[in-house]
DNA sequence: ACTGGCACCTGGGCGC
DNA sequence: TGCGCCCAGGTGCCAG
C-alpha cells in the first residue's frame, strides 16, 4: 500500500472527515507498533480539534493547538473512515473518534507503522534530517547530482535514501529509473549531470501520475473498502520479471539490491 | 561519512 | 490439507 502516492491519497481521502473536527475519544487496542504508541496521543487528543492534515515524506501530520500527531503507515498500514460502533476486526489497532459520529481507524497487519506525538514536528528526530519533497522545487537534477558527488552506492538505493529525497519507495525507484534509462546498479556518482536532470524529472512524473491514479480510488473511502489503486496497470518494470519490456521486448530482469527487489530492462537502461 | 546488513511483524502464495 | 519456505509497497540502527 503505502508509497508516497498512497499516503497522499489517504491524506486527501480522510481530510474532509477529519479537518475541523473535534476528537471525542481515542481507543488503542494494540500499543506495540514499530515503536510503542506515544502515551501523549490518548492524553492530549480528546477534546482537541484537528486544525490541519499535512504530509511530510510518508508521515501524515495531524495538527492541533498543542501539538501534532505523526502517523506512518509502514508497509501494511491502512486508514479508513467508518461510523461510531462499527465492529473492529483483526489488526484494527487504533480508533480516533470524532464528535461528528465518524471515526478514523488505523489497521496495520505487520505493525511497522507508527503513531507518535510531537510538540514541534519539524524538530522531531525522525523528521528533522529528511531530504526535500520530490514534487517540490527544492528537488531537481542539480540538487540530485550535487548530492551524488563521491557516492558509490547504487543509484537505486541512493534515490531511496530519505536523507537525499523522501518518498521514493521500492516500486517507484524502479519505475523512474526505467523511464530515465538508467541502470539501477550504476554508482550514484557515475550518473551524469544531464541524466540527473532526466532522473529528477522522471521521479516527479511517476509520483505525480501515481497520485493521479490513486486519486481515482478516493470515491468509496467512506465504505472502508481496501482500495487497490489503478497505478498498477501503468507499471513498466516492477513485478514484471521475464515479461517483455514495453519498449524493446527484452525480458525484464529481477535482481536484489540492499535486500530489496529491483526490476529493470538490460537493453533500455545503461 | 558511507555502506551493507539486520531488525521489527504478519499473511499470502507456492512447491512438496 | 498441511507444512515449510520465500516474498512483500519501510526505515532506523548497528558495526565496520
Amino acid at each position: 500500500m503505502p508509497e508516497l502516492p498512497e499516503v497522499e491519497t489517504s491524506r486527501r481521502g480522510i481530510s474532509p472527515y477529519v479537518v475541523g473536527n473535534e476528537v471525542s475519544k481515542v481507543t488503542i487496542r494494540q500499543r506495540q507498533l514499530r515503536w510503542p504508541i506515544s502515551a501523549a496521543i490518548s492524553r492530549e487528543l480528546p477534546g482537541q480539534t484537528i486544525d490541519t492534515l499535512e504530509r511530510r515524506a510518508k508521515y501524515l501530520l495531524f495538527k492541533t493547538a498543542t501539538g501534532t500527531m505523526l502517523l506512518h503507515l509502514g508497509m501494511s498500514g491502512r486508514l479508513c473512515i467508518v461510523k461510531h460502533g462499527t465492529p473492529a476486526t483483526t489488526h484494527d489497532h487504533v480508533d480516533i473518534e470524532f464528535a461528528n459520529g465518524l471515526l478514523l481507524r488505523f489497521n496495520d497487519a505487520r505493525r511497522f507503522g507508527s503513531l507518535l506525538w510531537a510538540r514541534d514536528p519539524t524538530k522531531h528526530r525522525l523528521l528533522c534530517n529528511l531530504g526535500p519533497e520530490p514534487l517540490s522545487g527544492d528537488f531537481d537534477g542539480a540538487y540530485l547530482w550535487q548530492r551524488a558527488r563521491g557516492r558509490k552506492v547504487a543509484i537505486k538505493q541512493f534515490i531511496m535514501n530519505a536523507n537525499i529525497v523522501v518518498g521514493v519507495g521500492n516500486i517507484y525507484a524502479s519505475e523512474s529509473l526505467f523511464r530515465a534509462g538508467i541502470d539501477p546498479r550504476r554508482q550514484a556518482q557515475r550518473v551524469s549531470r544531464v541524466r540527473a536532470d532526466r532522473l529528477a524529472a522522471t521521479i516527479k512524473e511517476v509520483l505525480a501520475e501515481a497520485i493521479q491514479a490513486g486519486g481515482t480510488t478516493l470515491r468509496d473511502f467512506l465504505g472502508s473498502d481496501g482500495e487497490p489503486g489503478y497505478f498498477q496497470q501503468d507499471l513498466r518494470v516492477y513485478d514484471r520479471e521475464d515479461s517483455p519490456c514495453r519498449e524493446c521486448h527484452a525480458p525484464i530482469r529481477r535482481i536484489v539490491q540492499g535486500q530489496r527487489a529491483t526490476y529493470f530492462c538490460r537493453r533500455c537502461q545503461r
